[in-house]
DNA sequence: GTCCAGGCTTTCC
DNA sequence: GGAAAGCCTGGA
């Protein structure tokens, strides 16, 4: 994608961004570490950085961000080298897909952290996503590095696992308030700090093994492990199938009461290895709608 | 092997 | 009070 950086008064400004849009970004259920401000910007926390993004227009303006920021991190981090206009073009094909792109034109899968994105999405199972959010924030303020001070609010980065892997279930559930997940945790975390679990390796896993390995962890089933292959890895074949993709996939496509294979099926038998990014529009537009409520 | 019920913590609507 | 971007266990 062609864009320009130019930076001004200590932050950035990006123009000519395509296919980009916070609101669709952040406010889909892929991301925990966000923060809506006032102003309709939204601040981040990722890669121990903090940064705060406004969109106006074709213009992002970009604060706590320089040109070097830009282009190691954050850029990667909204997975700019992807052309999703390519994807919505093929994905338009199908005329209920055109429907749900209108609503989510902007939507882009972020490249998280492997390890980040295990932890909040094992703490995402029956649960909502206030407090998906909060117990991902305390965790982090408990146990990460300080970063800064942003409009009021402190911000520390996300723990190593070691962290999380030296505290008591009892202490995880008490502190964080994550409940039964809370042995799921401090089990998941040991692993990746002891080296018993390479989350490097999924990456280079295909679809079905990668899929295989994550469910090896306690609070990785299904579901779960999509995301985390679609957010952190990704692996744009992945599609997770939770009660509102159920619901639309339903009510779009296969009549009621599909039986669960079915619809974990039908994402690769409608879009193919663009099932993740279908997933992604579906969801949005389903949420914003209240289909099947 | 597949399917399903019940249980799990706590918060939010 | 019921539901919530589910997972785990046990039993059919």
């Amino acid at each position: 994608m062609e864009y320009k950086l130019i930076e001004k008064d200590g932050g950035l400004i990006v123009k000519g961004l395509k296919d980009f849009n916070t609101t669709h970004i952040f406010e889909n259920g892929q991301s925990f570490r966000w923060y809506k401000e006032e102003d309709g910007s939204y601040t981040v926390v990722a890669g121990g950085k903090v940064a705060n993004f406004l969109q106006r227009d074709d213009l992002l303006y970009a604060d706590r961000v320089n040109k070097l920021d830009w282009e190691k991190f954050w850029h990667n981090y909204f997975d700019l080298d992807r052309d999703y206009g390519e994807i919505k073009r093929i994905l338009s094909k199908d005329p209920v897909m055109e429907e749900a792109i209108r609503h989510g034109e902007g939507i882009r899968l972020l490249r998280q952290d492997p390890y980040e994105t295990v932890i909040s999405f094992i703490i995402s199972a029956n649960n909502q996503i206030p407090r998906i959010k909060k117990a991902v924030e305390t965790i982090s303020t408990d146990l990460g590095e300080y970063i800064c001070s942003y409009k009021g609010r402190e911000y520390h980065s996300f723990p190593e696992p070691v962290k999380l892997a030296n505290k008591t279930p009892e202490y995880i559930k008490e502190v964080y308030r994550v409940g039964f997940r809370a042995e799921r945790l401090k089990e998941v975390s040991r692993r990746v700090a002891y080296g018993e679990f390479d989350l490097n390796l999924v990456n280079d896993a295909d679809l079905g093994e990668a899929r295989q390995m994550l469910m090896t962890l306690p609070g990785v089933g299904p579901k779960v492990s999509d995301c985390i292959l679609l957010f952190a890895y990704s692996k744009g074949r992945a599609f997770p199938v939770d009660v509102w993709v159920k619901r639309i996939m339903e009510h779009l496509y296969l009549g009621k009461d599909a039986k669960k294979k079915t619809l974990e099926g039908s994402g690769d038998e409608l879009f193919g290895d663009l099932a993740g990014y279908a997933q992604q529009y579906l969801f949005y537009y389903a949420r914003e709608n209240g289909i099947g409520k």
